[in-house]
DNA sequence: TCCACTTAACTGACGAGTCAGTTAAGGTTA
DNA sequence: TAACCTTAACTGACTCGTCAGTTAAGTGGA
């Protein structure tokens, strides 16, 4: 059941999404649907407090533990982006829902919505302070705007890259995830110059 | 009336908004509404169609003529990313239903949105690949992408900035337009690297 | 007296949530 | 082993508020 909701919310929206609809797609009954849930929003809610989570989850395993070179840290930085990549193409509705259509729904969900990314964000300016501390990176008196611009650039080619500039979520870009990882390492630490 | 709409649709979203606010807020009645538009999402349409118009002509206005050393250009995108977000801070309501809640409206709305980052994303494609034909910037076999990754980041900084991490529309950043264009200029040529 | 514009009351569809009842599996007693 | 009870899981027709869109009856200016 909370697949094929999962499903419709990526597709539909949170509003394009009626209950009728999922229990159809779930084949069973409108009272089966609230006998499991309490409600629609307690649904969506569910359905982001899980893949915040396995996402969170995700990032938590690129921790750095050594210092190392300039090209090293490129390379650990696209390896840990090829795993967040990958684990969002393999949770693309998930990730619809996280990007995009959370957007749409009710004031809770969008709060819902809201927290994970900024546990998100929180877990990526470990790993950056991890790497000043390691002298890897040059300090700044701004480090929580840069690490902001970081996740900005990662969450928008991650968007991009998997659902394309029409927001669509059958898109299949055509770089794998390490391609795209790779190239937005690159540009992580090089910027447009290189 | 169209003033009053845009505010709803950035606060409530497509769906969180009825025609019987609209018309409370703009002083009307609901015939009224229905005399000056065909429907709510005609509304919608021509928000977005009068908006993406405007956003392009700012930066339009960016285009780059002669070559100049790597300084000049950062200083130059700094100079178009900070009418961009002086624009963006002015159009704030407008900006909210590009970004974020046109996502969560119907088909032909999230159509339009998508037509406008599209048009978007090709103004500034032009920017980018006149200044490798002026070879202030590395030639690459994946321009596009290069583009893409740009574009991706701008949207995303310029959402973060607007809204903050909650996505609140009534969001004050501590940082100005120029200041938050310069940081962004700067890593958009020299990334994390400085 | 026509036309641009406005109003308030109305309609009808839609969709979230409810509820009285069904089914099937498992336990208990005699 | 059959009659009886319990309960978790499920059903689908129903209710009821909400809201986009309509309509018929004005008003005031040219």
């Amino acid at each position: 059941m909370m697949g094929a909701a999962l499903d419709l919310f990526a597709r539909k929206g949170y509003h394009g999404t009626k209950i009728s609809d999922v229990v159809k797609a779930a084949g069973v009954s409108q009272g089966t649907f609230y006998w499991h849930f309490q409600s629609k929003e307690q649904l969506a809610l569910e359905l982001i407090e899980g893949g915040k989570e396995k996402l969170i989850q995700v990032i938590g395993q690129g921790y750095r533990k050594h210092a190392g070179t300039v090209d090293d840290m490129v390379s650990s930085s696209a390896r840990l982006l090829t795993d967040l990549f990958a684990f969002a193409d393999r949770n693309r509705n998930l990730m619809a829902l996280l990007l995009m259509k959370g957007q749409g729904a009710d004031p809770p969900v969008r709060e819902a919505v809201s927290q994970t990314w900024i546990a998100f964000e929180e877990a990526f300016k470990s790993n950056i302070q991890r790497a000043i501390e390691l002298g890897m990176l040059p300090g700044t008196n701004d480090l929580s705007l840069r690490a902001n611009i970081l996740v900005c650039l990662i969450t928008g080619v991650l968007s991009k890259w998997l659902f394309g500039p029409m927001h669509d979520v059958d898109f299949q870009s055509t770089y794998s995830p390490s391609e795209i990882a790779e190239e937005t390492a690159k540009f992580e630490f090089r910027g447009l110059l290189g």
